[in-house]
DNA sequence: GTCTTTCTAGAGCGATTGCTCAAAAAAATG
DNA sequence: CATTTTTTTGAGCAATCGCTCTAGAAAGAC
């Protein structure tokens, strides 16, 4: 059925990811990324269409690696309200010590409006996000480590808020007291 | 002294931010610049030096009139924590409004990883706002409608946290009550 | 082996990019 | 008036943009 890929597609993608992430959409060139891919110009169109394209795919695969392993990760956590505060504590960790900010979030602001079906997908993304914490909060609820009288609506979006506004400073980037500030006094204090 | 500008700065730098706001620095051209300015593309160059002079001077007009007015609003409010109360209010129905965001925001993300020195301006300007909150929360707590024992520096930056992360979410966009949402559980709740 | 299909390599397409230049036009200075 | 200085105009530069084409290489189907 033809030659065979001389590239491993998830390889070529993890580079795309690194360039988009780095540069956004508008700031990285085809030619910049067939060469971080280390692929030709046409096997880049062949395999994924256009730049668009190739940039849905590289935020499909960058989504599946982040933000839903951890959404799943705080899922599977036994301590929900313990599995919150380590989740922002590496936020924070990580937004200190890499200035590249979560893709999806920059592809909110740069790409959702000006794309309207990648601007759907950021939007479906961010609500998986929100409704994974919602989620853990609702089982920190149960499990007695969380106020029952708590709005767990409210504080998933709170703490997405935070999620989001972290990101988004760790680009200027501002220095870590404000970051740590931010996580901390949007999670629910853990119970002693 | 020379020929006189035939164009006005300010009218043109107002198209300017209008080109930079809704559609960022990378996919703003320099001839979309020129015919929203109503100039030709050499007296753009001659008047602003290049398109990152340009934004620059954008960002700064766009500073001057969006965000320092805001704070220098909140540092002559008679009432401060009423005054944050409606500040978030106009934040939100802005947001709801149009989903342009803010231009310093949209800057954080997309320029200033991508140049130094408009960094060190964006990092500023998100500087001054935390101070504006800072000082107004400040003024809350002299005046009694905060309690004294608040830490305004957390505070500060919890607003502030609230504030971008409301203006990311506007350009996806997403619905008014998580707007909402993250505004209410943001602010101190006004005393009674 | 041949046929068919898929992928790769490299050249290069037209369009657009940021930017510049020569020359004319307009206003201040003498 | 003439001179000087600044701005505007429109053409157009080299470079890069996203993308496509042709030719050939590689592998399964027969």
């Amino acid at each position: 059925m033809g030659r065979r890929r001389e590239f491993d597609e998830e390889e070529a993608l993890d580079a795309a990811i690194a360039c988009f992430w780095q540069s956004g959409y508008g700031a990285t060139s085809v030619r910049d990324l067939a060469h971080r891919m280390e692929i030709g110009g046409a096997s880049l169109y062949h395999a994924f269409g256009d730049k668009r394209g190739l940039y849905s795919s590289a935020l499909q695969r960058y989504l599946d690696l982040s933000s839903r392993r951890r959404v799943a990760s705080l899922d599977a956590a036994a301590e929900p309200l313990a599995a919150l505060h380590a989740f922002f504590g590496d936020l924070v960790a990580a937004s200190v010590a890499d200035p590249r900010g979560c893709l999806l979030i920059n592809s909110a602001i740069e790409v959702a409006p000006l794309d309207a079906a990648l601007g759907a997908d950021i939007r479906a993304a961010l609500d998986e996000v929100e409704g994974g914490l919602r989620r853990t909060l609702e089982r920190a609820q149960r499990d007695g480590s969380l106020d029952p009288g708590a709005n767990c609506q409210d504080l998933s979006r709170r703490l997405l808020s935070a999620i989001v506004s972290i990101r988004v400073l760790s680009r200027v980037p501002v220095d870590r007291a404000t970051l740590e500030s931010i996580a901390r006094s949007a999670l629910p204090p853990v119970a002693r």
